[in-house]
DNA sequence: GCCAGTCAAGTCCCG
DNA sequence: CGGGACTTGACTGGC
């Protein structure tokens, strides 16, 4: 089994590198000129978007193939305040460069929009935001020349006290949602609503990949089993171009077991890859860290140590 | 230069 | 029903 690793946003190794740079409303609202604040505010999309560049070339100095795009690239973009706002013009320019160094330099990239996206909302307004910042997501996907196909990994959403009514919920909004923003999405299981299986229905009733949360899983799984499940999670992937993903993370510590780890423990990491070894031959996994790209590595090196695992490079090995 | 408090959005939980 | 917690990185203001 080939497997990849990836990581989130940002980079500890990269200074003064931030994509995730922003200005809240209040901050807006203090500059008396508009234009100038709007002005401020693509400054600061600009630079993050050149950070990303930063970034994506540091992944490919170290083999990093896989990588998750904060967000948060352009604040405000969604804010209904700044509804006039062409956002996107200024950019062009990075966004090329982007575009540029990705055709010469393939590698997976993903977003997970944040929890405010939600798709099972009875809220047509929340849809409406929900779906407009996919469209976001979609539009500058397009602009990095990023195929659009599963590139969006979100929750299912709120569970609004019957999470069976919440599910079906999800299906009938579902077709409100444009097509081709349903062609980006892909969906995971949550950590205090959603297990896996509930999601898994989902996916399996409307064509959508699974994204397995092992973290998630072990905080929030009403019993379920994971390994009476997986066969059912690689099927989802039938319909994509891409190869499985999953997230891995691992818990700050007992009491606090839902938060995100500095590191990944390699030993329990290791474990889930035998025990899926054979169903899949490649499996993406998205590094879940605090400590970012160094937690990728960390995990690298501990693994190297484990007979059966060939190392290819920095961030890719064989498990045998 | 450091620390505490604050921040668009949604949902959940507590009082 | 109203308000705070949740989560996260980044920014502001006070010292």
């Amino acid at each position: 089994m080939y497997v990849r690793l990836g990581y989130v946003a940002m980079s500890v190794h990269l200074h003064h590198c931030s994509p995730s740079q922003t200005m809240t409303f209040r901050q807006f609202t203090k500059i008396k000129d508009r234009e100038a604040a709007i002005r401020k505010l693509e400054r600061i999309a600009r630079s993050n978007i050149e950070n990303c560049l930063r970034i994506l070339k540091h992944n490919r100095a170290h083999d990093i193939q896989f990588f998750r795009l904060s967000s948060r690239l352009i604040p405000l973009a969604n804010h209904e305040a700044l509804a006039d706002w062409d956002y996107l013009s200024p950019l062009e320019q990075p966004l090329k460069e982007i575009r540029k160094f990705l055709s010469e330099h393939p590698m997976r990239i993903d977003f997970h929009p944040d929890h405010f996206v939600v798709l099972n909302t009875k809220d047509v307004s929340t849809l409406k935001t929900s779906i407009q910042a996919l469209h976001l997501h979609e539009q500058l996907l397009k602009r990095m020349g990023i195929p659009l196909k599963h590139r969006c990994v979100i929750h299912v959403g709120g569970g609004y006290e019957d999470q069976e009514k919440a599910l079906e919920q999800f299906i009938h909004n579902w077709a409100y949602v444009p097509e081709r923003i349903q062609n980006l999405i892909m969906l995971e299981n949550d950590d205090t609503t959603f297990t896996m299986s509930q999601t898994l229905y989902l996916c399996e009733k409307l064509g959508i990949p699974f994204v397995f949360d092992f973290h998630h899983h072990e905080a929030n799984n009403g019993g379920e089993i994971w390994e009476e499940h997986w066969e059912r999670a690689i099927q989802t992937w039938n319909c994509s171009p891409l190869p499985m993903k999953m997230h891995i993370s691992s818990p700050r510590d007992e009491v606090a077991f839902r938060a995100h780890h500095d590191y990944i423990n390699a030993e329990q990491f290791y474990q889930f890859l035998c025990n899926v070894k054979g169903s899949i031959d490649q499996l993406d996994c998205m590094i879940e860290a605090k400590q970012k790209d160094e937690a990728l590595f960390r995990l690298m090196h501990e693994l190297s140590s484990y007979p059966n695992i060939e190392v290819i490079d920095q961030a890719s090995f064989h498990l045998k």
